[in-house]
DNA sequence: ACAGTTTCCCGTAAATGC
DNA sequence: TGCATTTACGGGAAACTG
């Protein structure tokens, strides 16, 4: 009879941070006879919860009552709408609830509103309840909330579930790529294609998964953390939602990131390709990072990639990343810098994809010289392997010059060998 | 009878921002026969201070009756430390009192603490009281309510007139500068030498002012802004306070910062000197900058002079500044990039003062190329100023190298034309 | 010791007040 | 309208707490 809805964090509805206002609209769906007197709205945080169920408790430390009134629109509804505040009950007697067995995040809870009215003598109790929320206390907690959230709205078309993940079913590939699709194009402007879910599909489940409809647990999804690395598969994902919800924007939208490839798939791709040619992909092993590949071919034919270490936002923040694919240089033992970027694969000129998007960074500083920031990599060639690495080879720059990019710059070993060849 | 202090704000105290926790401590510093009650201390904020002397009012949230305690320490004095959180009165009826006068951070606030006690028959109340205390409500007000803390230790002994900045008086300069070195080697580790304090004090009252003790008002050390600029004195040297802090401490505490020079005296200072070298000095022109500026000899043997574009902490977070001056490049007209600083001034060479500084950046993703951030500045050279701008040299790089360097660098004609010649 | 969770609070941005 | 001041809250880090 009433519609609660609850605009909270900006465009992840249904998460409330407690100590940050939030706000929620209730309108009366059914048309009254005139009344003369008030309808007064009472909310309540977790009203009819078993104390128990939940392992905190949280109380609206705003007002929580309020008189609904007719909305500007034209259909004369009553509808009111709240500003609340959330805080946590601390020292429930003793222990808390429900320990142990969930996460916050996994936590569902709900707001319920409620008025009563008499009219021609009936005397008439509303109450509706939003559907399941989850209470975090940090932004930090928002990726884990959202997912659950994602989740619940999946799988389940039931208003109220509270004891959804106390044995969360699992959602079926082919429902659950349709929903990340979703957070890309929401989000960011631009859903997933086939090849950037199959990618996904296969790092969720394995090589074998990529035909048929294979089931996601909500575990995999969102709990246990991928082979080898400290974070969940989401947690993943949503750091590179975030990456380019914030430094990438543009460049996404245009179809320029691949973003989600394989390493293998990679190669595959860019082995053929012109001597120069590169892509752009999300690292896998790094929590929001981008990098690029390009591919060379060595003195002998062979061909050979290179990536850079991932970009994080820090790094983003100080260059934009169209300006770093127009700057980039790799020195190779003493030449002259060059940029390796040549084409966007398949082969778009780097200029005529970028082009639009380069920052030219206007300084509005007089009395002073510009400086820009270029981001260089040094390389040290095949060729020159044989050498000592400590030799310091007669370069067509000046000397000094040369020995101060070389002590600018940290050779590795490590690092070098890693360039893929083949 | 009793002493109380009150860290508030790392490192600047009598400072307290609204909404964030603060400690007092109150001592008593006579001993009490035995007793054996209790003595407890009620903290008042602004206690007997009559309404409308200040403008804004606060109470304190938290709890302020606590009972005192036998300190751990020898001397078995009582003690007793508070956890407070202060917080504005809104809507004390109607107006506010002391309405535009003076500025939040000239606005004197005091907190008391009283006890009182029956022993062998004699009541005993015990009362104290703060120094003059700033209450802000942004950490952005914090270096306002650091020059009134400063300016009123500095001019007064009083405990406690809070009516100081109705009519504040002039400071010498010679107490001022002492004031300020202070800061500089409490905050940062090292203060100010005379000819950085003669920098300060032409600032403050123009050229004439070097020579004998002159003096400096409120208003020209805190409150109006420097001709032509939007921040006062104070504001603009706290900003570098700040710089120094965040991001060059090692570099000002090896005394390698000039930092404080005109740009007259630093042009006199580097013209005879080797080509190359370069000094540090901060930015008069905005807010916490740093710049360097060398020396050079045109083709017809002039002395000129380039600075760049200072620093900002903004960019000083990608990049430390040590990295910066070991990196900084010039291009001009196509020719390779080369560093043009040389020798730090007098005549230290660069690699000798900033070696050990140097970051040497180690990455540990290991399937990646490491990149490093260059600045880069990009220089006309005198000789070309006849051909038009737009024409394109032969440059000793390949065409597209060169092609892709001047696209990346926005070349401004005000920008080449201001740099100092002579 | 430790991981999950909350608190703390700076610093930027937006809102508010005057 | 503009400036002074406060509020809001994201985000990193410290503190808490079983």
């Amino acid at each position: 009879e009433k519609q609660p809805c609850m605009p909270t964090h900006p465009q992840r509805p249904l998460i409330i941070k407690t100590g940050v206002q939030f706000t929620t609209k209730v309108r009366l769906l059914v048309k009254l006879p005139e009344v003369d007197y008030q309808l007064k709205v009472k909310t309540t945080f977790d009203k009819d919860l078993p104390p128990g169920r939940v392992s905190r408790q949280f109380f609206i430390l705003t007002n929580n009552t309020k008189v609904m009134d007719i909305e500007d629109y034209s259909n004369g509804c009553l509808s009111v709408e709240f500003r609340h505040l959330l805080k946590e009950k601390k020292y429930i007697n003793g222990t808390k609830g429900n320990e142990g067995l969930l996460s916050v995040t996994e936590e569902l809870h709900s707001l319920s509103f409620e008025a009563c009215f008499t009219v021609q003598g009936l005397t008439i109790d509303l109450e509706t309840c939003s559907l399941p929320l989850v209470v975090i206390s940090n932004v930090s907690q928002l990726p884990g909330g959202w997912a659950s959230v994602m989740w619940y709205n999946l799988l389940t078309d039931e208003p109220r579930n509270l004891a959804f993940f106390g044995n969360p079913p699992r959602a079926n590939w082919s429902q659950l790529s349709e929903v990340l699709s979703w957070q890309f194009s929401t989000f960011a402007g631009r859903g997933l294609n086939k090849e950037q879910l199959a990618m996904l599909v296969e790092k969720l489940l394995g090589q074998h998964a990529s035909c048929g409809d294979y089931q996601v647990s909500w575990s995999k999804f969102a709990k246990e953390n991928i082979l080898g690395k400290p974070f969940s598969f989401w947690m993943w994902l949503d750091s590179i939602l975030d990456l380019i919800k914030k430094h990438l924007l543009p460049i996404w939208n245009e179809n320029y990131i691949m973003g989600f490839v394989s390493k293998e798939m990679e190669r595959a791709l860019l082995k053929d390709r012109e001597p120069g040619t590169f892509l752009l992909r999300f690292s896998e092993s790094h929590l929001g990072g981008i990098t690029f590949t390009w591919v060379e071919h060595n003195d002998n034919g062979d061909v050979k990639f290179n990536s850079v270490e991932p970009y994080t936002k820090n790094r983003l923040s100080a260059l934009p990343f169209a300006d770093i694919i127009r700057d980039y240089k790799v020195i190779s033992d003493g030449v002259v810098p060059e940029n390796p970027l040549k084409f966007l694969y398949p082969d778009i000129p780097k200029d005529e994809a970028f082009g639009r998007l380069y920052n030219s960074q206007p300084s509005k500083v007089h009395p002073y010289i510009h400086t820009t920031l270029i981001p260089i990599s040094q390389l040290r060639s095949n060729a020159s392997t044989t050498s000592p690495a400590h030799q310091s080879p007669e370069p067509p720059m000046t000397p000094g010059e040369f020995d101060m990019l070389s002590e600018s710059l940290c050779f590795d070993i490590d690092t070098m060998s890693s360039s893929y060849s083949e």
